[in-house]
DNA sequence: CACGAATAGTTCGATATGGAATTATTTTTC
DNA sequence: GAAAAATAATTCCATATCGAACTATTCGTG
């Protein structure tokens, strides 16, 4: 999108790169979120999976935010794993508000017979950048995810916090 | 997600390059998804009016070849712009299938007053990194995006084409 | 020229997602 | 210790998105 733009020539630079960035995630995801649907999940509920495979069961809210998802999305992807009968929401004896998801025996089944091939996946679609370049391009958006996620926390010119959503026509 | 593989070292890089790749483009994405939705567009919508006002009026489904979207998406996308009378379909009459998407006034003065202040965003966000890195950046996303969408439309294993979608359980 | 294939859009059902309001349960503060 | 503030999760509403089925129209072929 906005292509051709004619601004300055950092203007033009930023532009492009965020179109290519934008387009190769896209294209890369919806690769990977195709295998995934033929088995049923999405992208976050593999999140959700494969959090709690690697470090045991944990809040809910403890999933959003490793997964940088909002509560209401949490609700209902798990909602779809539990209907799936993939995980189980065991409520927190000592804090009675919190609500544990753990993996079944069905749903650990089918995050260890999905990752590998899942890895492969990505290590395919990847191939065509050399190792050095695959090292490169993590590095870069690694700084550059930092530096966006870090100036938004402070970086507003604003300095009150109250809610100002304008409501759009209902 | 995924962390902690313990597979070959390429693996392991692919996938660090993934995570990195998909929270960069999220990160930037929803912030300037963020600036949108407080004029109540979404990305692809403003995909559309900024197609549209660079190269005018055309057919939905150019529309939607351009931003990578399904049929049913671009028209729910039209829907809401129509709704707001950003733009308004026009019945080709040479050929009576297609419609073509038209630019009203008002579309014409909300993108032209919002793609400034868009690509100013963009600038920002990306200025943590230096002209060179973003260069970088840009070309291996590129050499990204084009490798995996090429070995998308031949790299089946199968050569037959017909409909083989298991349909889930409702 | 009629019929079947192709094409443009829409509709429908499902998942995905965020944000605001709500409920239940702590924790904090006076 | 009770009221207020904070926190965990859910619910509700709107948008976003895809794929498949469907409608309307055009094209291509015998």
């Amino acid at each position: 999108m906005t292509s051709r733009w004619k601004g300055p020539k950092r203007e033009q630079r930023a532009l492009d790169l965020w179109v290519k960035l934008a387009r190769a995630t896209e294209t890369v995801g919806s690769m990977l979120g195709a295998r995934l649907a033929e088995r049923g999940i999405g992208h976050t509920q593999l999140g959700v999976l494969d959090a709690l495979v690697h470090l045991g069961p944990m809040p809910i809210a403890e999933l959003g935010a490793k997964l940088l998802r909002s509560p209401g999305n949490m609700t209902a992807a798990i909602d779809r794993l539990e209907d799936q009968q993939l995980v189980e929401r065991v409520r927190d004896d000592a804090d009675r508000r919190v609500i544990r998801v753990k993996l079944t025996p069905e749903g650990k089944a089918l995050i260890t017979d999905l990752l590998p091939g899942h890895v492969t996946a990505i290590a395919e679609a990847v191939s065509v950048l050399t190792a050095e370049e695959q090292e490169t391009l993590a590095s870069l958006c690694r700084k550059l995810g930092l530096g966006v996620a870090g100036s938004k926390r402070d970086g507003g010119t604003s300095a009150d916090k109250g809610p100002r959503k304008p409501r759009r026509k209902s």
